[in-house]
DNA sequence: GACACGTATCGACACTCTTCGATAGATTCA
DNA sequence: TGAATCTATCGAAGAGTGTCGATACGTGTC
């Protein structure tokens, strides 16, 4: 699709006052985007690297075999929450500063409950 | 079933220094539950609301059949993030306190990049 | 250029999920 | 009790997702 923008980028916090289809759709694509243990132990292995790191370093750690890895590298990157830099042959993967703050923000319901 | 406990109750921050399978797949859980427009749109409903919402008020608003809003509201309420109350024949549906405090606490990325 | 190595893509399979119509259970009102 | 109404469950169809082996692409090395 042509519209495919990364899911961070046009995603509203779940306390937003109004939500249109398209916020809905944004921020469901970015928690989706987590709703998948092996993504969310890649993301946590990079969060406690506090550094990029191989994509190499992914296969052993994650038991799964080197497309799958691959295949949720992409989908978190092409949500937005993850870098790609590459160094020679090898691929380099690290946080995204804006995601991260978005995410928070997103998930924030304080004051909207209770 | 015997061993499906909330997502709540077993899940660990993205950026906790280890992170057991089992966490990955509490915190994937809970992410997932968020991971479709509808139950997006749905938490947002109730968090602006401010109060109980009745669950006869989602099929107008998201424009889906009551079987599939019923379903989204037991997902909702199984991940441990909604809170179920019978009204005489209306149920009624509200944050809970601890999923939203949790939520925000998953997704906090904040130290661990950049 | 030829080779080795890391990574992305393709194709296929199994599984899950979203959605709905039909139906059953629960509650209220007459 | 019987009718009406709200909600949950069941069963099925269609789309989507995770996984892997095979393969193609890129990069560095000889």
């Amino acid at each position: 699709m042509s519209a495919t923008l990364e899911a961070v980028a046009c995603c509203a916090p779940l306390s937003a006052p109004t939500l249109s289809e398209e916020e809905a759709t944004g921020t469901a694509e970015l928690f989706k985007a987590l709703g998948d243990p092996a993504r969310v132990r890649i993301v946590n292995l990079i969060a406690t690297a506090g550094d990029a790191v191989c994509a190499c370093d992914f296969n052993q750690v994650l038991g799964l075999a080197q497309p799958t890895v691959s295949h949720h590298l992409k989908k978190l990157t092409d949500a937005g929450l993850l870098e790609r830099e590459q160094r020679g042959k090898w691929a380099y993967f690290s946080l995204k500063r804006d995601a991260v703050e978005k995410l928070a923000a997103v998930a924030d319901l304080k004051g909207a409950c209770c």
